[in-house]
DNA sequence: TTGAAAGCGCTAACAA
DNA sequence: TTGTTAGCGCTTTCAA
């Protein structure tokens, strides 16, 4: 059916070896029959078997990202960007890109197990790190290698991209305490992980470091969707002594919580602060606009599948562990 | 390094062959050492090297998505929920899916050649179909599986799942046009793109069936983000003829209008009524909640992936051409 | 019920 | 500069 080294072979008058050094450009072919291969290849359509070179090369030429999933209705804008910078990266180094969904859990590494035992992939990506991140340590102790998005708080060392969750807090918050805000409220998500972590820490320290006092009660857990954002924000609202301001640990929750403020009749970015995390594309067509910490999404897309991609050529990294620093954007929902 | 089918061989005192059958469940071997054999191959941690069985098999088991991402910024809540869809489908099913992004465009065909010649995948999911698509015609042509998510208006038959987009907007329309709006504009989408077609004819057909005059500078395009949205929403708005209700062509660009209304102090739902299309989670937590039809994202990312999965086993599809109705979700942003 | 042998399409060491 | 040979790990006849 196929086009294959052979049909080439014959057709040049060569052999098949001649063909296949020919094709990869390799420097003891003479220029001729270089030239006389590639074209007959192409007249003909050839395509190499890419199964025949995998199992030969021992490599796949092919990069993992196994995506954490949250039930059926996810849908998260900051991974539909994620995905456009890593789809182009690796497009542009020749790899492929197998992804797979998965809920985080304890099953989870099955789907890690597959891709690696496999040998599906020659390396893989994580995001949305835990604090103890089995998966990470699953990989590290196998050799395979990785790239995260985030920061563990296991003691070994590994190749990432993180953002300064705390520093990036300590902006917004800061921006809240100058505009007078005393009374602020924060809605934050899954202490396990990291981000949120970090988030977290950056609204305790601001707060802590301007001498305000830290109302425990007005920590509220979100899952990062805009539907408990704006959960949380309802009950935060309906409380007589209501706070001024609501810091949201991410967009798509201080999204959900700006409806909620807008549902009770309340102006917001006058008569409530409301402020998110990421810069996702909505954050500036909402309304008010959104004021918020700016992630590089597409950019840091880019960068792990970058990384990844020189661990796997046994190429070093200029930067093992890079943590970029968020800027503060701010719009209308803070009222600054 | 890894265990192969060599290795167990040696370890339980039979054949590569033998050990082969035995762990493919084949009929013609004894029950006992097929035990043996999982037993020792499980203790071994044994794991089939994929690319030699694909090789061998001739087959990939890996499905194919090209993703038409639209620059840097593309950040599609509608996607990342029908990935979830896919993913989950073909995970069940054994397959791997191969993702990769690709902006429109002319040398779009050479990322579908590139899956198609390389046998890189058994078979593709194509959506955002468009009236004369290319990517369908060379798959038709080249006799590979392929199911679409929207239809074209080639003449030639292949398996899709679609959503009547005329009905769906004829439900929208037809209800803005019972809350008594006669100046109804319509925020549309790239032309060539079919679902833009389809609910651009159902908004025009709306409006004809109730003799209300069609002023067709009230028909803008759009780009489906939320920022053309926006822009198209703020010209409309400042029009002295403005009119009183916007149907934009999807969500995104719905809620940038909605914001555009804000902004000039209107109040949606009561000045100016505005809806959208695909029911995208923000939709429900937007101020106010956004009037839309209701798609089941999720739902069709398995079902295509299902067809697609039954075409490559070469199992006969039960509904070869799926046409789902959407169903009309009013919430405050129409008013009604 | 089992095993020997062939070969999928490619690459790479080595010989000519 | 080119060709011969071997073999990656697996499946699948076919013969024993």
């Amino acid at each position: 059916m196929a086009v294959t080294l052979k049909d080439i072979a014959q057709a040049v008058g060569k052999s098949v070896s001649t063909v296949s050094s020919a094709l990869n450009d390799y420097e003891d072919v003479s220029q001729e029959t270089k030239e006389l291969v590639r074209r007959v290849a192409r007249e003909m359509g050839y395509m190499p078997n890419i199964a025949a070179q995998r199992l030969r090369r021992k490599r796949t030429d092919t990069l993992g990202w196994i995506l954490p999933t949250f039930g059926p209705r996810f849908s998260d804008p900051f991974f539909s960007e994620l995905l456009a910078g890593i789809g182009n990266e690796s497009a542009l180094n020749g790899f492929d890109l197998l992804v797979s969904t998965h809920a985080p859990g304890p099953d989870e590494d099955e789907a890690y197990r597959r891709m690696v035992s496999g040998r599906r992939v020659d390396g893989l990506l994580v995001v949305r790190t835990r604090s103890n991140d089995l998966r990470i340590a699953f990989l590290a102790e196998q050799g395979f290698p990785f790239v995260a998005f985030g920061r563990t708080q296991q003691d070994f060392d590994f190749p990432y991209v993180d953002e300064d969750g705390v520093s990036g807090m300590n902006l917004v918050i800061q921006h809240l305490i100058d505009l007078g805000h005393r009374r602020i409220a924060f809605i934050a998500a899954p202490p396990d992980l990291m981000f949120a972590t970090y988030r977290l820490a950056g609204f305790r320290g601001t707060m802590e470091r301007n001498g305000l006092p830290l109302d425990e009660s007005l920590i509220v857990l979100g899952d990062l969707t805009q539907h408990t954002g704006h959960q949380a924000a309802g009950e935060l609202l309906d409380r007589p002594d209501r706070p001024t301001a609501i810091a949201a640990c991410n967009d798509l929750m201080a999204l959900g919580a700006m409806a909620a403020a807008q549902e009770r009749g309340l102006i917001v970015g006058q008569d409530v602060a409301i402020t998110g995390f990421d810069d996702i594309p909505l954050a500036q067509h909402s309304h008010p606009a959104l004021t918020t910490l700016h992630q590089p999404i597409y950019r840091i897309g880019r960068m792990i599948c970058d990384m990844l991609i020189k661990c796997i050529r046994g190429e070093s990294l200029p930067e093992r562990h890079v943590l970029l620093q968020p800027s503060l954007v701010v719009r209308r929902s803070s009222g600054g």
